[in-house]
DNA sequence: ACCTGAACACCGTTCAAGT
DNA sequence: ACCTGAACACCGTTCAAGT
């Protein structure tokens, strides 16, 4: 799963190939198939760890700065982990691409991913602006996780962590993110 | 190209097929070979067709109207409009996802593509703020470029254009576009 | 319980052959 | 100039057969 994890958040979910990932760790692809029966079962249980993953580290944050400011860098210095990895993507920006190749169970477990970084953003901002509505809360956090995910998918596409800080800095002074 | 176009928008580069391609536009998939050499070769031409297109419909957009704020709606209501056409994504943003299956000459386009919207942001942007630097405005054009990818990008993931609506009234009240 | 080889219909690509 | 059928090595998937 690790492997594939990283395959599919360099090259796609669909450029993902059960051959190549068998060679990758030793076996055959028809034995892939005995753990995970069709890809799109992987994608699936790729995407549920991957979230898992990132709950437990945004906990591992939070308990480690109640400053706002310190968590939004540690949040952005994810996604910027992922381009620091040879240029990687966001596993649930990469599905999220791909969605209509994707059975409605990987798009729910994007969906989980997308509540789950809302959440967690939601939390940092009510300790910033305390008198802002949940719901305002919720859309303002929204959009941080749009933001961040688009500026990690054009800097890719740059190829370039330089503009992905600069895009940071610039939602920052616009005021975006605190 | 109009048929693979829209393919690519909605189901990624990897996802299209000559086959499936040919049977579309009613001749054989060897055919397409003939106009395209290789699969690379149609994506750099459709980048460049959608970079042109583009930057078309930009000039067109701005002989319109002077007011910062309409030529803003209009340029988020492009990227509204593919999530309407059966919730597509921006082709570049698609195949900057897919950024390492792609050869340098499609990734150069992808930058080119990124290269037009930033200029005609930047000018935007000049006419509201006369006092900011070349360098200020072409990095908040960056940014709301990239913001605005991500918006597509997470609202297609969720499956709905209202969330895309909502992000960038987020964007717009956060002070990140006019 | 876990793995494998062989088969199936798909894929991009090539090429000799057709008009 | 444009199209095609047949071949090549790839792909996900299935399944009977092995340990």
């Amino acid at each position: 799963m690790a492997a594939a994890r990283l395959m599919v958040q360099a090259r796609g979910y669909n450029a993902l190939s059960f051959r190549e990932l068998a060679k990758e760790v030793g076996i055959k692809s028809a034995s892939i198939h005995y753990h995970f029966p069709t890809k799109d079962d992987l994608a699936v249980a790729l995407a549920r760890r991957y979230t898992e993953d990132l709950v437990l580290h945004l906990q591992n944050v939070a308990s480690k700065s109640k400053d706002a400011h310190e968590r939004m860098t540690a949040y952005a210095e994810i996604f910027r982990g992922a381009l620091l990895r040879s240029n990687r993507m966001c596993l649930c920006g990469m599905l999220a691409a791909e969605r209509d190749d994707l059975s409605p169970q990987v798009q729910e477990e994007v969906q989980k991913f997308n509540a789950a970084n809302v959440a967690w953003l939601s939390e940092v901002l009510a300790a910033c602006d305390p008198h802002q509505s949940p719901d305002a809360l919720e859309r303002r956090a929204f959009a941080i996780l749009s933001a961040v995910e688009g500026a990690q998918l054009v800097a890719r596409g740059c190829g370039d962590v330089r503009v992905y800080d600069r895009t940071i800095d610039a939602y920052r002074s616009a005021g975006l993110m605190p």
